[in-house]
DNA sequence: TATATTTATCGAAGCGGTTCGATAATTTAA
DNA sequence: TTAAATTATCGAACCGCTTCGATAAATATA
């Protein structure tokens, strides 16, 4: 059953198709009595305007395309998919649409290029998590604005939307202090991430803070790994740091996923948490609440974290002169059971 | 920057722009000669086709409609997003877009329509989960090819792909029984939920083939709740069974979420895990494996249900005249810690 | 060799919108 | 009362692609 156009909403009204457009599109300079006709003929006909036809017209379409580097697609899936969704969240209410897609790893130019770039279905972009260096050349190329969430490379400059690990991470830090841990072990996967370099920088400065410059005693409580952070990274580092000689009483790990691969280790060692070994997460993923005993962690808001990324490329796209942002979302820090102290109360963020 | 588009192809080539779409489209009657200069062009020029003017020229764009019920969007996010970035995969290898979208709950109608819809952005629709009554009519009205996934509806008629709950169900309680559990209980939520409902008579038919048709004494054992499955409902079913007088030594859990909940109940009621209750989930989240013993459960090709939608749906658009389908696709038990029997060998599925 | 087919290429119309410039109608200014 | 400015409406061109029908060139058939 074909529908209806323009033309056909204009000969029903009485209009031309030009009016007709001024009326779709909230122009001036239409009589309240021609466009009350037009609206009426609109509404009875179950008039809507092809997307595509706008798109061409107008050279934009109203799309935002959403990238997620295919590692993460698997394994940090909780999180970013939290942000996807945020992304889209605020996507619907700014009247845009989010079209998906994975950056393959290693990413091949120019095989690996998002189609919807090259065929310019979406007017900007969202790249959350890693991005491979040959794409985002590609996007400076083509002058396709772009957000960075959760990403940032020394010496490409676009919008941002960042974590503020270091604040998040010292807080924990500050929390483990407070509870009277000296020796305290920090466990990272994905140890060239930004934002886990940012955890970690946290973790040192609060250390060297409260413990002096004995920094090759921090070196020793560290365990980095460049490998995606996991469970199975994180019960390596914990076994690695709790057969220390001189073994911490508290572990810092550089995400949930790694948090998990702790309890691990310390079940494996006949350690109770949080009595012999206090275990402090970050992200704030769902399973959080399902480790035995609950893991006290750094809240990430991460649809926020896709709702903002949508403000700042829409609001980019709008005024394309605008100077570039940066903006940096707080967390919060969560206690739960893994490592004494008064327990936060719940709420359930989306 | 500009770019190219058709006209400077035909130019530089030296052919006209019909010619340069003919190959473009792969079709016959062209000069081997003639294509050989039109693809060098495109070579040089960096050409490609823009993607709303070939949707407004032909009436389809190759885009594919996500809907994502808000309840989902939420709470069963890890198993939903799976699908959907299985169905994103199969799509890019095909050469359609994956367009988002929330399905509001409650559903209004016609404000919670989909815009996609609407404007005709897609081609077609998959829904994953819980599809709005009114949403499923809209896209019955407009004959938009549509493809349920995970949901079925007595009297509607498309395609689908479901999961083969009833013999995963089975299969989960024969293990049980075969364990040596006589007393097995029943938890869930999303009761009326499609999936659940045939989990259910999976666990009914097993009691009844195994213990006769005392009915009753299945019932007893049973909780359901029409909430949706969460470890909340997992550990309130859990304790309301377990506090009978005579208490189930397994239970058999809706859903992991669910699962989670009944470990919960067994640590406040002192029961340790699988000794002196077995714990069986379904869906295999990767939560499960976080839990301490890990959980034996059901696995579900998520990844693979996304990509039988994206191809389902595909396969109905090439050819619209075909016979509606509904694909069943299997699921696996994989026994973990948490009732006993041989491990399952780990493998990682996508 | 003349005619009928087939092959290669092209021009122009059309997909469904937006928008610019022209025109007609109305209001304001002189 | 007339000229100038403003407002309302419209026709036509255009966005970038596909495709139909026409035409010219090459090949096959009689």
């Amino acid at each position: 059953m074909m529908s209806y156009t323009i033309r056909d909403v204009a000969q029903r009204a009485g209009v031309s198709q030009s009016t007709v457009s001024l009326v779709i599109n909230d122009r001036t300079n239409v009589s309240p009595d021609t466009r009350r006709r037009v609206l009426v003929a609109i509404e009875d006909m179950e008039y809507y305007p092809r997307h595509s036809a706008r798109h061409l017209a107008l050279a934009k379409g109203g799309s935002i395309g959403f990238v997620l580097t295919e590692q993460f697609f698997r394994v940090s899936e909780p999180f970013y998919t939290k942000i996807l969704l945020g992304a889209e969240f605020e996507a619907a209410k700014q009247g845009f649409y989010i079209l998906l897609s994975r950056a393959k790893e290693p990413f091949e130019y120019p095989k690996d290029i998002p189609r919807f770039l090259l065929d310019r279905s979406v007017d900007g972009l969202i790249v959350a998590g890693r991005a491979p260096k040959r794409l985002l050349k590609f996007i400076k190329e083509k002058k396709i604005p772009c957000v960075l969430v959760d990403f940032k490379l020394p010496s490409y400059s676009t919008n941002h939307v960042l974590i503020d690990n270091l604040s998040g991470s010292k807080e924990a830090m500050n929390h483990l202090i407070s509870l009277g841990h000296q020796r305290i072990g920090f466990v990272a996967g994905s140890s060239t991430h930004p934002s886990i370099l940012e955890r970690y920088e946290g973790f040192r400065q609060v250390m060297k803070e409260h413990y002096g410059n004995s920094i090759n005693d921090i070196d020793k409580l560290t365990y980095l790994n460049e490998e995606e952070a996991s469970p199975q990274i994180g019960r390596e580092g914990a076994l690695e740091l709790l057969r220390l000689p001189d073994p911490p009483t508290a572990i810092f790990a550089c995400n949930d996923a790694t948090a998990v691969g702790c309890y691990k280790a310390a079940k494996e060692l006949g350690l109770s948490i949080p009595d012999d070994l206090a275990i402090m997460g970050f992200d704030d993923v769902d399973a959080s609440t399902h480790l035995d005993p609950d893991l006290s962690t750094v809240h990430i808001y991460k649809a926020e974290l896709g709702k903002e990324a949508v403000r700042s490329l829409v609001d980019r796209l709008e005024n394309p002169d605008q100077p570039l942002k940066t903006k940096i979302i707080s967390t919060k820090l969560i206690i739960r059971g893994s490592c004494g102290g008064e327990r936060t109360p719940e709420i359930n963020y989306f």
